[in-house]
DNA sequence: ATGCCGTGGAAACCACGA
């Protein structure tokens, strides 16, 4: 069973490439980010006609998550992290596929720091620190997967002292990543490939892709009763090359 | 050191991203 993660950019914009992905790595599940399109304009046609069923949470010109499936239907089991009724923002949705509950997140790039965004970052990853307290103990097994805008270490960076005071990469981020893991969350392609540099994300200018001058902030987390299930991962790094390409490349892992 | 590119939405520029 193979989940992944995808930042799409803009799910219409870029739908060309999304249908092109899901068609050649045929996920079982796809947790989409950034849709950047409102509830009622989601391409559910286009992806219905790709084989899957969808859940999804829209919001105009900004954020918005989806979860794909194929062959499963998506039960949903909530819609925006609890902890601030007043958080309009579309990051967030969880559903249960195939006896797993798989959620799907785009955490706050929280720039500039710091300021209120970033202050609103570190909110939403308390609160996401919670929630995670409650899943762990309903005892289901958990997959995680999304765009976490968390640079776990210097390992996850091209060039680790350039982004000390980014919101990607200050200690606070990388402490509440590093608490998610001691609490038992199971960062699945570090625990796979422990020393190789893998980056999910690169930016549009200054050739960053032909450069290679990367980040790994796309992350897939489980939880620890799931560990001894995890039969690989990878990041479909060629799709950030197609061309009209989203800045970030689909990141998957395979469960048996 | 730097939105240099790119999106969506509104309005021929702006907010936002990482």
């Amino acid at each position: 069973m193979r989940i992944a993660s995808f930042n799409v950019n803009g799910v219409n914009g870029r739908l060309e490439g999304l249908l092109r992905w899901l068609e050649e790595t045929k996920p079982d599940v796809a947790c989409l980010q950034e849709l950047k399109a409102p509830q009622g304009k989601f391409p559910i046609a286009a992806i219905e006609a790709a084989g899957y069923r969808a859940i999804w949470l829209g919001q105009k010109s900004w954020n918005g998550v989806a979860v794909l499936t194929r062959d499963a239907e998506p039960i949903e089991t909530a819609r925006h992290l609890p902890g601030d009724e007043a958080d309009q923002q579309s990051r967030y949705i969880e559903c249960a596929v195939r006896g797993i509950l798989v959620v799907c997140l785009y955490v706050p790039n929280g720039n500039p720091a710091p300021g209120p965004k970033f202050d609103y970052k570190l909110a939403w990853l308390d609160r996401l620190g919670r929630r995670l307290h409650e899943l762990k103990a309903s005892g289901a097994p958990v997959v995680l997967a999304g765009d976490f805008n968390i640079i776990p270490t210097e390992q996850d960076v091209y060039r680790p002292e350039r982004w000390l005071k980014d919101a990607l990469f200050r200690p606070e981020v990388r402490s509440a990543f590093a608490a998610l893991t001691a609490d038992g969350w199971v960062d699945a392609i570090r625990a796979l490939r422990p020393d190789e540099r893998i980056f999910t994300f690169w930016d549009y200018f200054r050739n960053a892709w032909g450069r290679d001058a990367g980040l790994r902030i796309d992350h897939v987390l489980l939880s620890p009763d799931l560990r001894p299930r995890l039969a690989g991962c990878g990041v479909d790094r060629h799709v950030r090359g197609w061309p009209h390409a989203s800045d970030h490349a689909p990141v998957w892992i395979e469960l048996k």
